[in-house]
DNA sequence: ATAATGGTTTAGAATTGTTCTAAACTATTG
DNA sequence: CAATAGTTTAGAACAATTCTAAACCATTAT
């Protein structure tokens, strides 16, 4: 247990207020377990794990809930690239994923890295959220 | 009722056999309606119904395994951008996708549309399968 | 502080999409 | 035409996720 694990709570409460979430003994554990993993690519049931493994005992459905909001906020973004299982990304930056079909993980590629120099307008009335470029291998 | 759903069994037989898979009763009537079906983007679910409205009573599990085989013969897509339910697409062609969240309907680019003009290689070992680039757009 | 309020958490049930199973069936081969 | 091996099927099983309603707890007003 390191000392950045400990401290900033203040840091992570301040997140949740400023997203409208009670800053209450789950979601700050969640919270905090997140920013601390760095950048990487969970399922709820991972991060369910994970926190069993650090001391809390924290309801899956509270898990979903919790990643449901901070998604809504922000803080995370899912990645659907798995039918039947989605991943949370603490990496909220403009990035793609390499996509391993045999493990089933993904690897973060910096924004930088993918040059997409033409998309079509999307059809009148829709708004771009978000583009996905997911580069699936295989490594058998 | 056209000519082209009733005629070319023949296409849909030697398509089939050509695939190493038996051309039996279930197959030639779920691949000749994916055939007649134009470029589109169906669940199992959809396409299981989509053979009952037409007179085939052809159990899910069959369509799932159809599928699955056209599939890994390259008759057809298997398109995840929903968690919790695949879609598979009649178009085989090199092209991307709209996908709107409100109404988790896929819509095709054009492959000549998106100009992707640089990716990193994959690590050492990994093979690229492809490269899906999905558009999320919002309705509202 | 304390109580009232309303959001939050929880276990467990329910739901959904998909896969499995074992028996009945059918296309192919000899 | 019989044997064989692949196929289909209904229904059970499964996994990820959502729902439910009761217990809980952070906040606000007292």
């Amino acid at each position: 247990m390191e000392k950045s694990t400990q401290r900033p709570f203040t840091e992570v409460v301040e997140t949740l207020k400023r997203c409208g979430l009670r800053p209450t003994r789950q979601r700050m554990a969640l919270a905090k377990l997140l920013r601390d993993a760095g950048d990487c690519h969970l399922t709820a049931e991972q991060l369910h794990d994970l926190a069993a493994r650090s001391g809390h005992r924290i309801s899956l459905a509270t898990v979903y809930n919790a990643l449901h909001q901070f998604t809504e906020a922000g803080l995370v973004r899912e990645i659907v690239v798995d039918s039947g299982c989605s991943y949370f990304d603490t990496n909220t930056t403009v990035h793609h994923h390499f996509f391993f079909e045999d493990t089933r993980e993904l690897q973060d590629i910096d924004g930088d890295d993918v040059v997409i120099s033409a998309i079509p307008n999307p059809p009148p009335g829709a708004k771009v959220e978000r583009v996905d470029v997911v580069i699936r291998v295989r490594s058998s």
